[in-house]
DNA sequence: GAGTGGTCTAGACCACGCA
DNA sequence: GCGTGGTCTAGACCACTCT
């Protein structure tokens, strides 16, 4: 009656709990509930998976860790929305110095987009093969009215069919990913690196050619492990800083 | 028989797991069970503590999440430990750039060790009293031979009594921390800037005067929630880079 | 074989949101 | 009042470790 049962029909050996959270990324990932939609109850899903609810319970709460659901008592079970300020904070970890601390809310200063080939690093980073087109965005984004933050940003455009003739993209892209082209960015890999403002730095973000930048070196990784996005920033932390958190 | 019960006299409004897991993690910070010691038994908690084994196990889940604890099936659950590599990969994020990724181990170069009174700045990180002492460390780590970080390390006297009378520091301090103060480290909160070389800096390093370096500043906070040790690294990331993943 | 944590189930009551 | 997720319990079997 209990006890590693195999959902499919040949049993893999990863515990019952583990294969449901499997079962459902992959519904989650493949549109079966949209962005914000609810997923069926606990008690529906182990009737139809033929578990236990416990079983439900602990592969849900594992989704709600990831945040790629949202739980709400009384309510239901949600698949998490990039909205503006959840986004924002989710993979963006510029903040005030301590003891402030506060997050910050940069705001969209001038950008540019254009399509063009991969070079060979984006096929690298992207998993892109030769002659795939990427789109590139430039931006500046402003915090307290002066400009901070350059970003250099590369997307397949076999994933953003037309993604640039978009007239103003939004400041949070993880949001129009999601809601226009099905993507949903489960996690990010950033690599952290000091380095010099060179000429266009400085005129984008009104500094001295040659100050010191924290440059973000970031791919974003969807549902199904693709990588979807990558990022460069050049971050002037005179006023503000990337702040971690281990525990 | 079930449901909100108070384990103290005076019911406070907590679930029960989470009354039980603060109740474990004082016992742990108070070294009644001591770092690589094993707890007791989910059932002789249970038992001890008049709940089932259900709620200690979801309490003790969590301290595992914390990577408080060790859990081993057959075994029991340990009190962690920072151990050379353990303490190391937990709170050390420098690795080579992808697609190698892989995580460096820093070897240990020129340390020095004072005493003196702690500064303005120093009182606020540390959250020390006017007139409290402490102890500067000052040293430098290699990566494949050559400088890459230089440390500034900042500790209470209080905490670490004659701590600067070692003739040798560890390269992982905190497991020295655990093993001889008592004090475990059981997070770390990191804010990470580009600054300029100076010349102490460039001598350390091997590098020009004006080399851009990623700056780390983390407070490392004890079991207690005190702010245990304030260190400012400076990194050469020519060859190595701060690493980041977000899910 | 005894003891431990790991998984799974079944059923209960509670707190919440909504109609 | 109903359905949802949140908490708690009790009991079962499994996988692992040690003796």
């Amino acid at each position: 009656m209990q006890s590693q049962q195999a959902i499919s029909a040949i049993p893999d050996f990863q515990p019952l709990y583990k294969q449901v959270h499997t079962v459902l990324v992959k519904r989650i990932a493949n549109g079966d509930w949209g962005p914000g939609q609810a997923l069926p109850s606990e008690q529906a899903l182990a009737l139809e998976l033929g578990v236990s609810q416990g079983t439900v319970r602990k592969a849900m709460d594992a989704l709600a860790a990831q945040s790629l659901i949202v739980r709400q008592q009384g309510k239901g079970s949600f698949v998490a929305e990039h909205t503006q300020e959840h986004s924002l904070y989710r993979f963006f970890r510029i903040s005030r110095p301590a003891p402030d601390g506060a997050r910050v809310t940069p705001e969209l200063g001038a950008a540019k987009i254009k399509r063009r080939p991969a070079s060979l690093v984006e096929q690298a980073k992207l998993q892109l093969d030769k002659g795939d087109e990427i789109v590139e965005i430039r931006r500046t984004r402003l915090v307290d009215q002066s400009p901070a933050i350059v970003e250099k940003i590369i997307l397949p455009l076999a994933l953003f069919p037309d993604i640039d003739s978009n007239e103003m993209l939004p400041n949070t892209l993880y949001s129009l990913y999601q809601g226009v082209y099905g993507i949903s960015v489960a996690g990010v890999r950033e690599e952290l690196r000091a380095v010099l403002a060179n000429k266009r730095d400085a005129r984008s973000l009104g500094v001295a050619s040659g100050s010191p930048l924290l440059q973000i070196d970031r791919v974003a990784i969807g549902l199904d492990d693709r990588h979807v996005e990558w990022r460069v920033s050049r971050c002037d932390t005179r006023h503000v800083v990337y702040a971690v958190d281990v525990n």
